[in-house]
DNA sequence: AACCAGGACACAA
DNA sequence: TTGTGTCATGGT
């Protein structure tokens, strides 16, 4: 096998713009193209925009067979942009772009790769999208939920990123820890490799580095309490109190009970790390949109106690529920904007 | 200009 | 066990 710097993922049914904006991981931008005018000046004719929230729809490329929840007519094949936006972002000290091809998602990377599998596995390339999604209950919410955000999926992402990510997140937008994420990378990762002309990117920090980071120095990155409960995990990890590789072998219960040590750590990121590094899918986390979504969606003009929704979630959406969880967050979130 | 955001935690009652 | 205040910060 021959090292390249670009791959051809055979995949189908995967809606790259969904699945990197949904609120799971924190890095990817998507590249809007210059106006074409004059030269490019950095970033090979690519720009990013302060803010997005997927807008766009990438055309999903429709299933090869067997389809699955037969929404009426045929899935409407939106020709959307001739040319699909990529998006950038970094994965364990790579890094990437994606883009949406005619055959599935090419990648490309600034260092020639012999072995591409990492990424495979961070994308879920091989996640058969009809099977899980005939795995939910076939009720209405999540057939419409499904049927506009079809190609949704679930990346599975480095532990520790994954986790200071979701305890930077508690009470922040989307934009917002996007903003302080990045903020810790440049101020705290290292450099990492990008194609000439391009401006400079930096890993997300292991633990250790973040363990000897000041408390001010946190906040300096816009964190504001968090911050303590950042340096805290960080500590506990670095000293090895809790062993994040050590999880993988572990059951879904029990791991979610190590997880729940850490400070800044309660149930709903518990189960988001669960869900997103982990790939224990029956994870199930829940804040404020999907709570939004149970109320609205499954009982509307009822008084439910939170206690009784979280019993709900834990039996009804079955072995899958955490991907039927992520279409409901989106769901919510892009196509049902109202309060 | 209020209100809200992919919450956790200490402390009531 | 369930309810309230607190913690920072910036978008909408």
């Amino acid at each position: 096998m021959s090292a390249s710097c670009q791959h051809l993922f055979a995949v189908s049914d995967y809606d790259l713009a969904a699945t990197l904006s949904s609120g799971q991981a924190f890095r990817w931008r998507e590249c809007f193209p210059l106006p074409s005018t004059g030269r490019g000046t950095e970033g090979e004719g690519w720009s990013y925009p302060a803010h997005n929230i997927a807008k766009t729809r990438q055309p999903h490329l429709p299933l090869p067979k067997g389809e699955g929840r037969g929404e009426g007519e045929g899935s409407v094949i939106l020709p959307a942009t001739p040319t699909p936006t990529p998006w950038e972002g970094i994965v364990s000290g790579h890094w990437v772009q994606l883009r949406h091809a005619p055959n599935g998602i090419e990648a490309r990377c600034a260092v020639a790769q012999t072995d591409w599998q990492w990424l495979a596995d961070y994308l879920q390339t091989d996640v058969r999208l009809d099977e899980v999604l005939n795995s939910f209950p076939n009720d209405e919410p999540l057939t419409r939920a499904v049927t506009a955000c079809r190609g949704l999926r679930l990346l599975r992402q480095p532990p520790w990123e994954c986790l200071a990510s979701f305890i930077l997140s508690s009470t922040k937008q989307i934009v917002q820890i996007q903003q302080i994420v990045g903020l810790v990378c440049e101020r705290f990762g290292d450099s990492v490799r990008v194609p000439s002309s391009h401006g400079p990117v930096f890993s997300f920090p292991d633990a250790e580095r973040l363990a000897e980071c000041s408390e001010a120095e946190l906040r300096a990155c816009k964190m504001g309490f968090r911050a303590r409960y950042l340096k805290g995990s960080a500590e506990m990890i670095a000293r090895g109190e809790v062993d994040l590789e050590r999880l993988r072998s572990m059951s879904c219960e029990e791991a979610r009970a190590a997880l729940l040590t850490l400070p800044g750590v309660g149930r709903k990121i518990a189960d988001c790390v669960l869900l997103f590094a982990y790939g224990f899918q029956e994870a199930f986390p829940v804040d404020v949109w999907v709570m939004r979504a149970l109320r609205q969606l499954y009982f509307p003009r009822r008084k439910v106690a939170p206690r009784r929704l979280l019993k709900f979630t834990a039996t009804y959406f079955g072995p899958n529920a955490g991907y039927a969880q992520q279409y409901l967050f989106h769901y919510m979130r892009v196509h049902e904007r109202r309060r």
